[in-house]
DNA sequence: AAAATACTTAGCTAATAAGCTAACTTTTTT
DNA sequence: AAAAAAGTTAGCTTATTAGCTAAGTATTTT
């Protein structure tokens, strides 16, 4: 395939996880220190890190440490592929049916004019 | 958690790999046999079936056998869940910059009233 | 009736993901 | 100076994903 977007991957794998749905939930409310946003998963700390290096990565969050504190916050801009993907899947959607509702409409005179009245 | 939202689960780890995504692609142009999608990528057929799978239960592929051939069409409304939670999650970041605003207003007010010049 | 087509199923391998515990480093607090 | 806090790193286990080949099952075609 010509285009192999890795970033898209990247970031539909990101949000392909309820934990780190949870996490961009929680950011979005303001930033907070890792410790913070782990606290509501039952899970260990450094399973927890594995979900916020994938956010990371993926572009979603960025990080920084102050001290022993590492301070997340959202990186908002960072869907925007996401969403020129989805906008670009609806204009392809709507474009077929554009082209279906020509067919039909040709369709519909082609018959008015062999058969005028069935 | 108390939302473990799995059809988000589904729909985002499905688009997450390129192959599924040129699938969709491919299918927004109209309908298509499982050869026909699967031909354009390098692939063994029962690899390329086990992304089909994948596709169809996230509800986005929906497929029909006739005779000895599967025919395969979009489920557009399927993206509905992922258009949605893209638009809740602006909401909260835009609600988050709307205070953030009222803050940096409100702070440079009381400013102005405690250190009239400085 | 035989051969070709279009999947399907079964079973195997290698890589990645998700989770854990234990031990370690670097600040901050006491 | 010692203890607590906040991450980090290392290493291990289990489950899932992505791919493959080989063999099997219907349906058409010839």
């Amino acid at each position: 395939m010509t285009n192999h977007n890795s970033t898209l991957d990247h970031l539909f794998t990101a949000l392909g996880d309820p934990t780190r749905r949870a996490v961009l939930s929680r950011l979005a409310l303001g930033e907070a220190t890792v410790s913070e946003l782990a606290e509501p998963h039952r899970m260990a700390l450094p399973s927890f890190m594995g979900h916020l290096r994938k956010l990371e990565q993926a572009g979603l969050v960025i990080s920084k440490k102050k001290g022993r504190i590492r301070h997340c916050r959202l990186q908002p801009e960072a869907l925007a592929p996401v969403r020129s993907w989805l906008e670009e899947q609806r204009d392809l959607w709507e474009g077929r049916l554009d082209r279906f509702d020509n067919y039909v409409t040709q369709l519909a005179n082609t018959r008015n004019q062999q058969e005028p009245q069935k």
